[in-house]
DNA sequence: GCAGAAAATTAACACTGTTTAGTAAAAGAA
DNA sequence: TTCTTTTACTAAACAGTGTTAATTTTCTGC
């Protein structure tokens, strides 16, 4: 192994080092008590050091969303193993919302958070993978069901949109109208209502 | 007018001086960049100056998500101007949109930032005007379809679900997937598309 | 005008992101 | 090995933040 490659693999050990206490913090005490100072705590080393690996903090968040978007779509693309359409996307449905209950910081970190995204830059990161797979699944359930003439991009954005909605809702904790406990089962029944509405 | 009565007026005034100047550069330079120092620098006060009349920033900004949901439902109330029921569902979703679309600053405040809500407090702030209204509408335009069986809580779930889910989105710039000029028509296809399932 | 109360301010504390200048260690060349 | 250059790291500072205690200014009632 060459020097060089021995620098290159140490540097992307620190950078990993670095993220990994960045989202230690990120996920046990929110975005807005992750410090440069507290990261360099974590791992040791001066804050400036931070500077060595990562242009700025927001370069740090942008790299975490990644992280996040990976698990994210890794957990959605499970449901390809339901090889039943059908129950494919239902399976879907179920997957979306387990990931952002139980991964509610990784949920904040890919769509609600905004504190670093500057106004229009490239920096804004996002990843259609879930989409498409969505996308897909629609299209080959209403193959499956031989449905014509629905628009599949709509109903895309009327499933995600319904998800998403909920679990941001959920996350923020913007709906005490009704108890937690509830939820599980207004999302099912939710979804038993369209699916009678649009495959039945 | 008594002096103490005056004196109540005056503090009534100044922090509703403060409170404007704060709403302005929360809606021109957003959250991460309102401090105590730039709302007193706005009024010509000292920093301190704001502290004798709010607890400390959180309860600047609980304020604020007042004002934001005052005028959130004050906007979607509009809609009871129309007197056929099943126009005014519909008039509702575009209401809605329209708010979310044109005032970006006050939707964040209400429904996406969590800044300032500390863990668990009763400061955490949810209106259900808005959800009341929109509930009592769609039990309406089922009765006057004569449609029955149908959950109304999961309906409205679904609508506000649907409706804020797509509206952070865009809020929050996660939909680079389609271009912004066409998702008023992606939003009436979807709300036709729904219409024509569970009403027809 | 003067005592007491109320309102506003100054100055500090402990934080934050970020940069600059400088030091210590490792690598390359002789 | 010795000398030089490059790399890795850090200390210290700058300008900003929320917030508070002590102090000064302004106003009220007599």
């Amino acid at each position: 192994m060459g020097i060089t490659e021995r620098k290159e693999l140490e540097k992307e050990t620190m950078r990993k080092k670095i993220l990994d206490a960045a989202m230690k913090l990120f996920l046990t005490e929110g975005y807005a008590k992750v410090s440069i100072r507290k990261i360099a705590d974590a791992i040791e080393y001066s804050p400036a050091t931070v500077y060595l690996y990562f242009k700025d903090k927001t370069a740090i968040f942008n790299a975490l969303q990644k992280i996040a978007f990976d698990k994210f779509y890794e957990t959605l693309a499970e449901c390809l193993k339901t090889k039943d359409v059908k129950k494919r996307l239902d399976e879907m449905g179920e997957l979306y919302m387990k990931f952002a209950m139980e991964n509610p910081g990784y949920y904040d970190l890919m769509f609600i958070m905004s504190a670093p995204i500057d106004r229009e830059k490239e920096t804004c990161f996002t990843d259609d993978r879930a989409f498409n797979l969505l996308s897909k699944t629609i299209e080959e359930v209403f193959k499956a069901k031989k449905i014509k003439n629905v628009d599949v991009e709509a109903a895309a954005f009327l499933l995600w949109g319904f998800s998403h909605g909920l679990a941001s809702l959920i996350i923020r904790k913007r709906l005490t109208v009704i108890p937690d406990e509830h939820l599980k089962g207004l999302f099912q029944k939710i979804s038993k209502m369209l699916d009678k509405k649009f495959f039945q």
